[in-house]
RNA sequence: UGGGGUGUAGCCAAGUGGUAAGGCAGCGGCCUUUGGAGCCGCCAUGCGGAGGUUCGAAUCCUCCCACCCCAGCCA
């Protein structure tokens, strides 16, 4: 066991894990497991638990499974399962040779409950999906007890095998464990085991046509692989009874269940429902859209599975339901990104400047650093002429108070190269500023040391005979509200979507090298932000570029304040 | 007016009777050939509320309030 166990902050699981190892509750074991119902792709809250699951198996010494809860064939696909365990992997979590599935199973649990009804603790059920409803009661009333309650044990087996024989139509008998018609916890009320589904199942395919549900699955699939500490979420809580009540009539091994809450986000949705309703509608391209929550898209979008596996460290872990800051993921993003990102210089909305003292033909290689915060990622030559562009928001005919980029008689220094200084100005007949004129000090080249001189501003720039054109895809979050699930006053939450959440650039002008930039690669475009080569869209030297996150912007945010304060403009 | 949960800063979150950790955000400042990064500092006389116990309460007791979940043959 990792003696480092104490850097981890506390919370309240691993106490419970630690307390039982104290005691020896499950004989010092660890053994956790993620069950994903293969129904939809991962998203980000299912990285917290995927984090918890595996992290505390790891951290403890113990094992992590990955099950899928497969138990409902209608609704469940391969295609799913395939990037299920794609995104586990690409999070960093091995579960070795412990790959199961719920309906590896089924018939253990159709033993188990033939076990039950024997025991007269289950019985089959003829009363319809609208009469089971009926007779459950309410939140406030108990239920009524099903006439078929007492069936002898010889019919109710008799009357189970002929259902698992499929003798039966869909939705006409249900075996239903005998518990409590008045219990308080709705979930007690003679809860329904399996439904009878005639439908093809992705892995057992027309073996069955009886399905266990997911109270009736779960703890028992747990109690099978030995699981010491069996997570989920919050809203099983009331489950847990249940939970518990299988596992004791069964007299067989008896996991812990552990409730936390989910994770929400700042600016998102999280429900299996609402993200498939954008890819179906189209308000995304796809699930591993760039701007979707899913583990896939923000694969695509340029996250690192480390920013991810920080940010489920840092949002801990409780039983409060809470809303987490998207700026505390994208904190983890770039801080990881910072450390590892390559970067290049790209100018996404050009403007020409020329340096009119500067030799027409003549080029200089100048030197670039590669990573200020890792000299060991090196140097390359960045191509530099009598010709550039510059970005536009770097020009200010105009300038307000403290803007220390170009301006008329202003200096400013290109990084890597010199000091230019504005000399004039070109516009259009519309008065747009198409050039700016500008003259440089050959003393002033980096690195040389000739001048001490200082300028408070420094541009990013490409040579313009050298750039490499390409399509850049701005990203922003998908939702313009904080919570646009939480309906204020019956609005849906595509009524929040940003139509600002892509924008894109056809042609930005990119420093030659990135001609070349591979999927998988980190890169920054200095003074812009973090850019990846989407996975999807781009060709062998035909890069496309997803912003995967702005740097922070401490300009944008004075100008902002300042407008705010000083509503008169410009 | 059933049951199960949860309330500590703008957002998370430690703390479990000894006088409110940490992170994000925000705000100052330093530094800087990225207005990035980094560094320094500030940011709860207060822990949903009211009583009570105690030398001492976010922690214990009582009552109250707010919010979330449960009436699928979904998970």
């Amino acid at each position: 066991m990792p003696v480092n166990e104490s850097s981890a902050p506390s919370h309240f699981i691993r106490n419970i894990i630690k307390e039982d190892l104290r005691t020896g509750k499950f004989g010092g074991r660890v053994h956790t497991r993620f069950p994903p119902e293969p129904n939809g792709y991962l998203h980000i809250g299912h990285a917290k638990s995927i984090c918890l699951n595996f992290g505390l198996a790891e951290e403890f010494g113990g094992k992590c499974n990955l099950r899928f809860d497969d138990t409902n064939p209608v609704k469940e696909e391969e295609e799913y399962t395939r990037s299920i365990m794609e995104d586990v992997r690409w999070l960093g979590f091995d579960w070795e040779d412990r790959l199961y599935f719920a309906s590896d199973y089924f018939e253990q649990l159709y033993r188990w409950a033939i076990e039950l009804i024997k025991k007269g603790k289950a019985y089959v059920c003829d009363l319809s999906a609208e009469q089971i409803r009926e007779y459950r009661g309410t939140l406030t009333e108990p239920g009524k007890e099903s006439p078929y309650r007492n069936r002898s044990v010889e019919e109710n087996l008799d009357l189970f095998e002929r259902m698992k024989a499929g003798e039966f139509p869909d939705g006409s008998r249900t075996l239903r464990a005998k518990i409590d018609m008045a219990s308080p916890n709705l979930n007690l009320r003679d809860p329904v085991m399996y439904r009878i589904l005639h439908a093809t199942h992705h892995r057992t395919g027309d073996k069955w046509c009886i399905y266990p549900m997911y109270d009736w699955a779960h703890g028992q699939s747990d109690s099978i692989e030995g699981i010491t500490h069996s997570i989920c979420t919050l809203e099983f809580e009331d489950h847990r009874p249940l939970y518990d009540w299988f596992l004791d009539e069964l007299e067989v091994y008896h996991p812990q269940q552990i409730e936390f809450a989910r994770l929400n986000l700042t600016y998102t949705v999280m429900s299996k429902r609402m993200l498939l309703e954008l890819v179906q509608e189209g308000h995304v391209e796809s699930w591993d859209d760039p701007r979707m929550p899913t583990i896939s898209g923000l694969r695509r979008r340029g996250y690192t599975p480390e920013s991810i596996r920080d940010f489920a460290e840092r949002i801990g872990v409780a039983k409060k339901e809470s809303m987490i800051d998207l700026a505390l993921l994208e904190h983890c993003l770039r801080d990881d990104l910072n450390k590892r990102a390559h970067r290049v210089m790209a100018v996404l909305h050009p403007l020409k400047v020329v340096i009119e003292n500067y030799p027409e033909g003549e080029v200089e290689e100048l030197d670039a650093v590669n990573n200020p915060e890792d000299p060991s990622m090196g140097t390359r030559k960045i191509p530099f002429s009598r010709v550039l562009y510059i970005e536009q928001d770097d020009f200010r005919e105009d300038p307000p108070r403290k803007y220390f980029r170009l301006s008329p008689g202003k200096e400013v220094r290109l990084r890597y190269a010199y000091i230019i200084k504005c000399v004039d100005v070109v516009k259009d007949e519309q008065g747009k500023i198409v050039e700016v004129r500008c003259t440089y000090d050959p003393e002033t080249k980096s690195g040389t040391g000739k001048t001490q001189r200082r300028v408070k501003g420094t541009l990013h720039w490409v040579s313009a005979r050298h750039a490499f054109e390409a399509e850049v895809r701005l990203y922003d979050r998908l939702f313009s509200v904080p919570d646009p699930a939480g309906d204020k006053e019956g609005k849906g939450f595509k009524e929040f979507l940003n139509p600002e959440s892509l924008v894109t650039i056809n042609s930005a002008k990119l420093e030659p090298g990135l001609k070349y930039a591979k999927p998988d690669e980190y890169y920054q475009f200095e003074r812009i932000g973090y850019f990846c080569v989407d996975g999807k869209d781009s060709k062998d030297g035909a890069p496309v570029f997803n912003r995967t996150v702005p740097l922070r912007d401490t300009w944008a945010k004075i100008e902002k304040t300042a407008a705010g304060k000083q509503p008169r403009g410009v």
